[in-house]
DNA sequence: GTGAAAGCGCTAACAA
DNA sequence: TTGTTAGCGCTTTCAC
């Protein structure tokens, strides 16, 4: 910077006011310099910059297994908004270790992202495990799924209502008999969609019976697993509501391997409308969240908290809808 | 910093010291320091830190499109080796535009990250458009892909092998009349599966007809309608191969639905291994490629490349397997 | 509209 | 082994 000062026969100041806020310049001037830096091929050192402004301009986004590919469509979400802004993403993957979470969380105490965007379910209890939970709330923090008993802007999804799209297509398809493979009940995200499909059949005066209530780690072979045990129960449901499309198709893998029609014999609806679920056979009925969308609102709220501007709303929750695709029919007469 | 050289009765070089190289610290004080440091919760500023080291300690990741489920496991692998490292993430999504390109390689050029990890096919065009080619070797920089006449130090997938694996599998089972699916061929990583596929049939004394071979843009999509072209052919091949399991799903979808039986009538071979390759039914036969690995080996000579260790090769390259499944089996009689 | 100068928090060279 | 001190590159008051 002060080679192009030199340069352009001025001070080092009016190139940094060229380069930051252009209008405080005199345009004669403002020319000379911009055509110098140009020309120089000057690059200011973001390091001095961030160090001098005390702020990064980087957002930390936080997930519990980065493998999940659910997470890919909202990541994009977020990064065309933060870039849109100027920001960059730093992605972190907390595998739920605690140890993980505080590697990170000790990165925004230390300067090192501007605000803590937290995709996992639960609290970040490798942080405050050691620390008082109050310190949370000084932090830049949005979180993606609710929390309970702590008071953070969050952007989720609407899972009570994806439960209840899910239980309402099925009964309107006739359905009596509901099995549902649910992920750790501790879970908020997990609870909610539980609660909502729950409920929409409780309304229709159906209750799921506790052997078909199946909480389990979701993922494919999780799937395959549960759609043993189903087959194995005499009296088997003749629909199942599951909380990924990931377990939905290790389900559907294993119900057509052992011979089952779906739909004929059971009907199944997943969760998230991942890009498979449209290419399965029969393809996949599924509760579609716009995952892009939900990105981009998290990103937005965080840089409004992080640029201290007053926020509409700490809470926003976004609609799933239904795909009903093949999975899902009446049942058996 | 200064508060706690004042608590602990020294300086702040030697805060600095205890926290940085606590070896050239006499024990009794680094005790006393470190105690005074947890006690009050103190946290270096990292932005300080960088400023003055001058290094970031964070590789930006460039992929073409962050939503392609395909960089989950290599962002993983990525990320645990990284961090092992002390290195954080950043993450960047071109959507191959120049555009964007620029803006992340700017980012290095000014310091914000100290190095490039390069997972897009091609060159980074948005680079050096307008600058010098040259420039890029000034920039710690590992790509993932072969990039024609640039010698970087590369971690790439053996994608010649992937493709030769696939024809000698389909050529095994007594294959005669193929298809290859593949993606624009301009890309290195492309046109090595396809190089690699086609000099294995060549060796049989097979080659693959024009109107079989389909250079298209990869996709659930666009291999359903991959498969649709196929099946209005009047000869059709007893086996296509396909150059990522999300266009042989939808191939797979497609032949099903029209009617076909898979391997019966058309064997499909697929590339990656995506999670969902065992779920569909038939369960995917496809070349599978060490994703996580690659990822980490990729960090590793980034890093290397960062601390200016002296590697031992420049380039590395990670074989992929063959995993058969039911999606390939011997042609009709 | 521009320049001089202080100083952000830290590290490292050098001195003691 | 520890302390003193210069200075990393920039932004921002304050004075002109």
């Amino acid at each position: 910077m002060r080679d192009v000062a030199r340069v352009a026969g001025v001070s080092v100041a009016t190139v940094s006011r060229a380069l930051s806020r252009p209008d405080d310049v005199k345009a004669e001037t403002l020319e000379r310099v911009l055509s110098i830096v140009k020309e120089t091929g000057y690059r200011s050192n973001q390091m001095a910059v961030q160090f001098r402004t005390g702020t990064s301009r980087s957002i930390m986004v936080l997930v519990s297994d980065i493998t999940n590919a659910f997470y890919a469509e909202f990541f994009k979400g977020i990064e065309q908004y933060a870039r849109s802004k100027g920001y960059v993403l730093l992605i972190g993957d907390t595998s739920e270790e605690a140890a993980s979470e505080r590697v990170y969380f000790d990165m925004l105490t230390s300067n090192k992202a501007d605000g803590l965007l937290w995709n996992v379910d639960g609290i970040p209890t490798g942080y405050f495990q050691a620390d008082d939970r109050s310190d949370l709330l000084d932090i830049p923090l949005v979180a993606c799924n609710g929390i309970d008993d702590l008071d953070l802007p969050t952007v989720r999804i609407d899972n009570d209502l994806g439960g209840r799209l899910a239980a309402e297509h099925l009964l309107d398809l006739g359905h009596r008999r509901f099995a549902q493979v649910c992920g750790p009940l501790h879970h908020d995200s997990v609870k909610r969609r539980f609660d909502g499909f729950n409920l929409a059949l409780r309304q229709a005066g159906i209750q799921v019976p506790d052997e078909l209530t199946i909480p389990i780690k979701l993922g494919i072979d999780q799937g395959r697993r549960a759609a043993e045990d189903l087959l194995g129960l005499a009296n088997r449901p003749t629909a199942v509501f599951v909380h990924n499309d990931a377990t939905a198709i290790g389900m559907l893998h294993t119900f057509l391997k052992r011979g089952l029609s779906v739909p004929g014999d059971i009907s199944v609806v997943g969760y998230d409308d991942m890009p498979y679920a449209s290419a399965m056979t029969p393809e996949l009925t599924t509760v579609r969240l716009p995952r892009r969308r939900w990105g981009a609102a998290a990103c937005e709220m965080m840089i409004a908290v992080i640029e201290g501007k007053d926020i509409e709303s700490r809470e926003i929750s976004i609609a799933p809808e239904l795909k009903v695709r093949d999975s899902s029919g009446p049942p058996k007469a």
